[in-house]
DNA sequence: TATGAAATTCCCTAAAC
DNA sequence: GTTTAGGGAATTTCATA
């Protein structure tokens, strides 16, 4: 059985948010920006990464890598039985092509995200995945033409009412 | 203007995969397994950073995170104007909430998904990003149930022609 | 030009407080 | 939580192919 769910105080929101958007600065750093020093920031990042909370990824600049395309591809099955799912689920989660998955409320269940070296290779992909699957009714794809935003980024924080804008007079 | 875009070889590919995957093993282990040297390793990392190719940043588990819900829009705009594009492109960068945004090509101008602190807090952001924008001619929410597969990964080769599985006869 | 090995520096890590 | 001390990794230097 896992451990109590730790609640995360302010240092940990401020921790988290700075490393989601750069995991390359120093624990000095880190400190100094936070209020906390170096040890105090090492421990919660050790534990950040031992709970399995947080990885340390790389993540490419897209516009500097020539011949990949992105797509898009929404998806709804014919029946919905758990081994449909499941099974469809192992083949995404094993094809490097996909980079994301989705499972969606609504007319459609998944939304796919495709990374593919070129439209040939975004084409053979799609047919070997949906196309060749006998209990999918139907899907959709759509080509990328440019990226707006990219990113993986969480809010940490549970839940903060009135969090529209202007709404905090503080400071 | 910027200098000549370097060709990768073997090593570039395989050490940007394993940083893709995990960026948090040493030069040395990186080192090993592709089969260079430490200061090899650190050399061409360095080069990747500096010219902006990779950034290293914290992935968070969804799932230790309670709170959390995603959702996925698609848009269409009501006129194709690179003015209302680029207003657009500048409110969805802004808001933390906005994660990824793509424009797509067909019938919908752009996917977005959104990272939010619950269903409220979706409805506050889809309101102010989407509902109140006069140039928007439609848009549709789809809320996430479950995350298959997340994670930004990009093909770095450039395009291996029968590239499907078992083609390759190679060793 | 890029490599590997050695030397240096700096940072991460784990004490002790 | 901070300060301190130690080991280890990142970074630089240098000789080399």
């Amino acid at each position: 059985m896992p451990t109590a769910p730790p609640p995360f105080d302010e240092f940990d929101h401020r921790l988290l948010a700075l490393l989601q958007a750069d995991a390359q600065r120093t624990l000095t750093e880190l400190g100094d920006t936070v209020g906390l020093s170096a040890s105090a920031v090492q421990r919660r990042i050790k534990r950040y990464r031992e709970s399995g909370l947080m990885r340390m990824v790389g993540v490419l600049d897209i516009a500097q890598l020539a011949n990949v395309t992105l797509a898009t591809v929404v998806v709804a099955l014919e029946r919905e039985s758990a081994r449909q799912h499941a099974a469809l689920h192992a083949r995404l989660r094993a094809a490097p092509e996909v980079q994301q998955c989705y499972s969606l409320a609504g007319d459609w269940d998944y939304l796919v995200i495709l990374a593919t070296t070129g439209l040939a290779h975004t084409r053979e992909v799609v047919e070997r995945l949906f196309d060749a699957d006998k209990n999918l009714k139907r899907y959709e794809t759509r080509l990328v033409f440019d990226v707006v935003k990219r990113g993986l980024d969480l809010p940490t924080r549970r839940r903060s009412r009135g969090a529209k804008d202007g709404v905090h007079g503080k400071k």
